[in-house]
Parts: C-alpha cells; sequence; structure tokens
DNA sequence: TAGATTGTTAATCGATTAACAATC
DNA sequence: TAGATTGTTAATCGATTAACAATC
C-alpha cells in the first residue's frame, strides 16, 4: 500500500475540514466549493484543494464538492472505519467527562474497559461499564486485547502503566497527563494533550492584548 | 510599548520550554546551554537560541542559560503576572478537572466563580467555591469583574453566554466546547481547545500506523 | 588566554498562495 | 457552448537550520 507522506500541517486541518462539513450536511446542502469553504474556516481556497488533493481528487469542475461524500471520505481518512478497542486509565471528573461527551463510536473507538487504583472507586458504573481495580489490567488485557489507551493519571504514574500496555499491545495513547510521553518504540503513537500549555498560551494571549492590541 | 509581533510558531514552544525548565529547576539544575536542551526536547539548538531572542538576550556566552532566570523570565513573557480573575462555566465533570488541577494560581489566574443551569448543583462546593446559577452571573460580574471565562458547557450554549461574557467586561476565552468561537471584537482572545479535533488525530496516526509504518 | 556558547546573519527548506490549463 | 470550479504547477512567503563572529 503505502500512501505517500502527508505532512502534519494537513493533517491538522482534516478534523476542522471534517466537523464543518457534517455540520453542513446536518444541514442539508448538499454541495460546496472550495472558495465557499474557506470563507466559512478562514483559509483559502488554494489550501484547501492542495489539502485535499494529497488524498486523491473529491471534487469535480464546474461543480465543486459533494459535502456527504467528502465528509465520509475524510472520515475514512481520519481511520474511523478502523475499530479501535481502547481503555481508559483514571476514572476521576476528566476521564468521566472523556468517557461521556467525545462521540468515540463516530470515530471508531470502541472503549471497552476504566480502571482506577482507587478502592472506594471499584465497582461503580461510568457510561455503563464497571470501573476496574488497575491491578487487573494485565489480566483484562490478555483478554480483550484493547489497541488504544486513554490516560487520565498524574503524571507519576504515566511513563510505568504506559510501559506495562506496550508490553500488552497497545499501540495508541492519548496523554491527557501533564507529562510528555515520548517513546521509542516506532510501532507506537502518541498524541499529547497539555491542556496546561493552552492555557498558557491564552494567558500570553490576554497579556499581549494589554501590551499591544 | 508595543512589542514587535511575535509568530505563533514561537508562542506555541514557549509552554514547553517553560515546564522543562520547571522541572530541570526541581531537579536542582543550575544552568543549561542551548544544544542541551534542544537534546531534551527534540528540537534545534538555533531554533531554541531564535527563539529566546525573539524577546532578549537571556543567555551569556560562553556559560548558556541560568536556569531559574529563564524560567522566570519565559513565565513573564506568558503573561503569569498579570492577575486574571476568572470565572468557570459549567460544573459538571470536565469543569471540576479544570478546576482542580490545572495550576491556576501559577499562571495568574484566580477563579473566582463558578455557574450551572442545573439547579440540584446549586450551592454545592468545588475548591471552595460554591456553584451558582447561571441567571446570576451578570449580577455577579457587575460585582467582580472577572476578565476570563472557562466555557465548560455543551456547544448550544456557548455563543449567547460568550457575547453575554463580552458585554459584561470578559477578554479571554478558554473555550472547550465542540464549536468554534469566533469572535470579530478584536479585543476579545479565545483559546479553543477541542479534545475532538485531538482525538481524531489521534485515529489518522493509529490507522496511518496500519497502513504505512 | 583558550574554550565554550551565545546572538545574529545568511542559506535552506517547506508550506502557503497565486495562476491557469483541464474539464465538468 | 459558456460558465464554473477543480487539480496542479509555479511563485511567494515564512519558518527552520546552519554558520560564524562576538564575547563571556
Amino acid at each position: 500500500m503505502g500512501k505517500p507522506y502527508v505532512s502534519s500541517s494537513v493533517i491538522k486541518r482534516l478534523p476542522r475540514y471534517y466537523r464543518h462539513l457534517g455540520e453542513l450536511k446536518a444541514e442539508g446542502r448538499v454541495r460546496i466549493s472550495s472558495v465557499e469553504l474557506a470563507k466559512r474556516l478562514g483559509f483559502t481556497a488554494s489550501q484547501i484543494r492542495q489539502d485535499l488533493n494529497c488524498f486523491g481528487g473529491f471534487g469535480q469542475q464546474g461543480y465543486g464538492y459533494n459535502i456527504e461524500q467528502l465528509h465520509y471520505e475524510i472520515g475514512n481518512i481520519l481511520g474511523f472505519k478502523l475499530q479501535k478497542k481502547t481503555v481508559l486509565i483514571g476514572a476521576g471528573n476528566l476521564a468521566r467527562a472523556i468517557a461521556l461527551h467525545m462521540g468515540f463510536e463516530a470515530k471508531g473507538f470502541q472503549l471497552i474497559g476504566i480502571f482506577d487504583k482507587k478502592e472506594s472507586l471499584v465497582g461503580e458504573t461510568v457510561k455503563g461499564l464497571p470501573i476496574r481495580h488497575i491491578d487487573t489490567l494485565d489480566e483484562f488485557c490478555r483478554e480483550h486485547f484493547p489497541t488504544t489507551a486513554i490516560l487520565c493519571i498524574p503524571k507519576d504514574g504515566v511513563k510505568s502503566v504506559a510501559e506495562q500496555l506496550i508490553h500488552l499491545g497497545v499501540r495508541g495513547f492519548w496523554n491527557f497527563s501533564h507529562y510528555d510521553l515520548l517513546i521509542d518504540h516506532p510501532e507506537v503513537v502518541v498524541e499529547n494533550v497539555h491542556l496546561g500549555d493552552s492555557l498558557m498560551r491564552l494567558s500570553y494571549k490576554i497579556a499581549d492584548l494589554e501590551n499591544n492590541g
């Protein structure tokens, strides 16, 4: 197979396209030109056409793009068809928010287990799943083979649980801890969230407003 | 005043520098060269020196950078000295996680009020603050003048509450809703988080691993 | 002083934008 | 057919990297 490499600048914009096309579709719109889509998103039409042509010619000259089709294609490119069995590590407030409001199913993620080290939480139910004790993680993974893990635990525990999970076959991490998960295994991918960094950027913008703006 | 414009590529890296310098400081390290810092962060030394020189010469030839001083200076650049009175809109799981684990104080954010529309939550306490009914937001702001708001509510309510808050003097928004808050007022800044986009990028990386990797 | 390392200018690289021929 | 709009190549712009003189 081997799709040619697509730069991360392009990948970063795909979710934005996907979301906006979903909204247009919900509004009942059928087609859209790169010029109109650009206006709505604050991009240039050129950029949109370049981006999409990294993956194939989804448009039609003189017509534009079919919204439903393009939405579907971008979902494919983003890998939503692939079923990704997922475990959630941590069952605190953040973990619960993630479990409940992230629309996993539409993106191909299938939440199969929730784990915490706090005894008092074990047995409680979140989104229909029982919270399990973290000591049973090994056993659970050997039986159910999750490929993805979401880390909603304090930074101290992250490195060791990530290594444990890699041994158990996990290949993708969504890391919310205040810790840069850098992994040497080339067959493992990580998406670090770092909400703290986002808050710092907001702080900068506000301060910048005072100084200049 | 009017600092010269600094590109957002540079700003994006500042939190990373800040965090890492904080860790080095905690380890008791005193100085570091751009070469070593680059190795640790996976940047080039050139880039680090370029980035820092957007704001001034913090290093010393033949010596490198003083970790404590540089950490402090970057904190200043990021605007942590500025006191930012902040309200939290929404008191669900995500809002609570944010309130409890984000280290607001160290970044100059001062959480002064939490609001929700759910009657049953009113009076409950989060991080020592009572949850107030959203209908009292106006009154509260006219008395306490928050400058920053964190939006942890479903997308439907975001646009209207943001406009309300702008009228009440709020100038910075940290937006967690699944909605692109685009504001025409030039004196208002927004940091959109979009966790869903992050999950989509993870999905892409996992799928990409299957195809190529 | 000699060695190290910055600050800064110049060279390279990649991403964005513009232009236009192809074609629906 | 004429008009619209894509796909794609070429031009521009900005960000990253390399190089080196300044200097601690």
